[in-house]
DNA sequence: GTATTTTGTTTAGCGTCGGCACAAAGTCAG
DNA sequence: CTGACTTTGTGCCGACGCTAAACAAAATAC
């Protein structure tokens, strides 16, 4: 009777990521049959995870018009919560990446994980309270390498926090304590994850990155440089959460030493910090080194400085790219933060760069482009949360 | 009444890469009941694939004794074929990686890719009419990358070809000319890989990576470095087959130039000619570069100058392979050809270098180890070949 | 107004697998 | 030797998840 238990996930991942407007299209993608794919959505929309329009959307074309496929209103959410220098945010976020409510953003330095933690788990259940949603799991980004399948925060440099913080756990925990119900009714497990792994999942899912099957993402914040691999939908993040730490590939032989030993890494090379040093800035203390790159980048690009400091980042940052091009033979390169910004000052020069430095750029250069979401990783963590949703509908709605 | 459809191909893999002796751990590595188990194994014995011995093994522990499972002898094969600098190899192999018939080995210099291709199939021809064996498929392993999803030779140095050769579609073509029998009657599609993948994929499946999900594997010949990963059993060559060129990872900033541009790549520091110059030695005409380094390696090693060298190349190799473990993170290097070598002559310094300059690498390091097959891309032709078989025997038996 | 095209639904049926009872073939304890 | 126990293998049935095919619906095309 009930048809498409198998096919519910995929078809459910398809309206989630916005590729399947309608039944039609949905029988087309999953390569299954009307029947199935009819079944499917009634399931779906049974479960209250999607809806379908009484009224068929405006035709136009040949044929009986189809009935347009969508996200349900006022269905289930997930904790999707972010943890940065400066203190915390929270949100809950339904299918299709919509943010359904947003807590303030306590602005606090996180001394302590578990204190932070809690802090942040207590105004997902704020949210939760004052909106009546149903909960289906929890994502934390942290800004750490997260090691697996431990979960734990090897380096959260910017937060003063002790290596080797057991984030997961305390997550879970807080969750528990909090009363935050999870799937099939019984307090959710939080997933956690490095917050550049979490954003290219949200670029992948709902931004620039949407249909790439090899996509290569890389950004910088205010210091360092973070690399994230999606592929064929699923993050890899290798045999235990460690891959593409990208930040030591040499891009400048003879360049600033390293903390890794090295010298000349793409961390110390391309960041802001290094961006402002070679325009011959004093960064202030006031706004973030990437505020400060960001500005100047689009307010003083005509100073020949700054182009040529400019110049001289997008140079090495090529070089980087072109080695991972190399290395991983990506189909699309996002990029985010600083990198982005210098993307768009001078798309062809960066382009140039990789086409030339990397092995194979003359049969086919790499798409680079730059992030849609801001790399927003409280996005990447609620993805992470509705993962198990979208592996098996049923098995997470009990 | 047959059941068992959707678990043939992973329970064949299995028997395939000797990883269920009898239908009681087919059961257990399936997840599946022992009634599914029982009829799945009687299928693939049906299909003449395997057999089930009709006495059971000895017993020893308690229970009722199971009986064992074999790959079954004069079964059918696939053609593996490998083409190198001084001529190829052709030979017939079976499930489980049995070598079955082994063609004299032509040794002409492959001047033109149509000629040697044609002789190539010629020789697995002829090995097919001698045995009357049936031939399941057919895969072909050139010194060279191999752009997907077009099978041309990018870089085939070695073997003065055009760089772009339509590599696959000249072994189909000649699979058809010869009339070389395929999956369904039809005549073969031919499949062809980059060598040190399908070497990586021989290793994975029936060598020293058996077990791992996150295989990364180098080795360096003649000349230059070439690098493979196998994800989940799978090989992962990128998005066009480009990926894990390894080779030009900068392993000595102040080292020689390189043809890509740089200086100081893996590829021109730690390949057999860095090795003997390091070591002062002259390379001869007579023996490979290879075989010189793995001589001298052997023979002299208690000579300080040879220690030496020796030293310095681990030194620059696990530089390499530390910058790789930084960006894949996988769970196992297996080495091989001079790297292997290397290994072997001093295994602890190779493991400290590349722990010391991992960034995680004091948070568990990754076990490095030698092949055991000695980089075989024949056998891994033959898996490319099977892996339709694997993937779904109904469909390639007809 | 009828034909055509595309979308959606109903019904029947089939293949694959799990569950369960049972049978078979050994070890173990006495 | 005998019976209890443990593990392996098989037969039967039903549930589930899909396809196939016929039918129905709703638009455009002429």
């Amino acid at each position: 009777m009930e048809r498409g238990r198998g096919a519910l996930g995929p078809a459910l991942e398809l309206v989630h990521t916005g590729r399947a407007p309608t039944r039609a299209v949905l029988t087309a993608e999953l390569g299954v049959t009307r029947a199935t794919a009819g079944a499917v959505a009634a399931e779906l929309e049974a479960l209250g995870l999607i809806t379908v329009d009484a009224r068929p959307a405006a035709a136009g074309s040949q044929g009986r018009p189809s009935h347009r496929l969508s996200i349900a209103s006022g269905g289930p959410v997930v904790l999707a919560a972010q943890i940065h220098a400066d203190g915390f945010r929270a949100a809950l976020v339904g299918l299709g990446g919509n943010m359904v409510a947003t807590a303030p953003g306590c602005m606090t330095v996180p001394a302590d994980p578990s204190h932070i933690i809690d802090a942040v788990v207590e105004a997902g259940a704020g949210l939760l309270r004052e909106t009546g949603r149903r909960c289906l799991g929890a994502g934390l980004a942290v800004p750490s390498a997260v090691a697996e399948p431990e979960g734990t925060a090897l380096n959260p440099l910017h937060l003063s926090w002790p290596a080797g913080a057991p984030v997961r756990e305390l997550f879970t925990q807080a969750l528990a304590k909090a009363g935050i119900p999870g799937p099939g009714g019984v307090t959710a497990t939080g997933s956690t994850g490095n917050d550049v792994n979490l954003a290219a999942l949200a670029e992948h899912r709902h931004g620039a990155g949407r249909g790439s099957r090899h996509l290569l993402c890389v950004a910088t914040g205010h210091r360092g440089v973070g690399g994230a691999l999606v592929l064929d939908g699923r993050l890899h993040s290798g045999s235990s959460g460690l891959a593409l730490e990208v930040g030591h590939l040499t891009v400048n032989p003879a360049g600033l030493p390293c903390h890794c030993g090295s010298r000349g890494c793409l961390d110390v090379e391309t960041d802001p910090l290094a961006f402002l040093t070679a325009a011959g800035r004093t960064p202030g203390p006031e706004v973030s080194l990437l505020q400060q790159s960001r500005d100047l980048l689009r307010t003083e690009y005509a100073d020949p400085a700054v182009r040529t400091a400019a110049e001289l980042i997008v140079d090495r940052l090529g070089l980087g790219l072109a080695g991972l091009v190399n290395i991983l033979n990506p189909d699309r390169i996002i990029l985010g933060g600083l990198h982005r910004a210098l993307l768009d000052a001078d798309p062809e020069r960066l382009r140039a760069v990789v086409a030339d430095r990397s092995l194979w750029g003359r049969s086919g250069s790499v798409p680079i482009l730059p992030c849609t979401l801001d790399f927003n990783s409280l996005i990447g963590a609620a993805e992470a949360a509705w993962q198990p949703v979208l592996d098996d509908p049923l098995a997470a709605l009990g």
